[in-house]
DNA sequence: TAACATTCCGCGC
DNA sequence: GCGCGGAATGTTA
């Protein structure tokens, strides 16, 4: 069973998914206005649920504000393979403001020659922004790709005060 | 098996 | 030095 809920900022209305175990998923606002609408946050949520909920509001506006969240919400990353949960965890110790190669997060995991997989890997993170897979740039330190549009990527790494080429 | 959000090496300019 | 082509590479659906 998952909840959604959705999250206004500056930059758009995210939503969010929750498990029982955490946050599950982050999703960038859609480019065009949703046509029908997630789900309205109705009457009665569990506490748990809009206790977690007010910790991502708050950690995702921080994040796109460009300054490190303080507290995060449990994230459930249960849904990725063990590759994927190894590079996601390599990801979130990451410093704000600091970036990382394909090949470093490789190395990182022991899997040297994994950099394209973690490339893979990074596609396939459902929490962008919170799990920072923007701060992940191709060796040469140019931009490399990002699955919710390079448009975002830019975005945040400049948030982060992160020149690129 | 094919498709990648990579990287490295060699060549030509 | 820069740009381009091509091969090696690990993981996933």
């Amino acid at each position: 069973m998952t909840t959604k809920l959705e999250i206004p900022t500056a930059e758009g209305v995210f939503t969010a998914h929750y498990s029982q175990h955490g946050l599950a998923r982050l999703d960038f606002p859609a480019a065009q206005p949703a046509v029908g609408k997630p789900k309205k946050e109705t009457a009665a949520l569990p506490a748990q649920i809009s206790r977690w909920h007010r910790l991502t509001v708050d950690a995702l506006n921080e994040a796109l504000a460009g300054r490190a969240p303080r507290l995060l919400p449990p994230l459930d990353l249960s849904a990725g393979t063990e590759f994927q949960r190894r590079v996601w965890s390599a990801l979130r110790r990451i410093a704000s403001g600091r970036t990382r190669s394909y090949a470093e997060v490789a190395a990182q995991i022991g899997n040297p020659r994994a950099s394209r997989a973690v490339g893979g890997a990074c596609g396939a993170n459902p929490i962008p922004v919170l799990v920072p897979c923007h701060r992940v740039l191709a060796a040469n330190h140019a931009v490399g790709g990002f699955s919710g549009g390079l448009g975002w990527k830019r975005k945040l790494l400049a948030r982060e005060g992160i020149a690129v080429r």
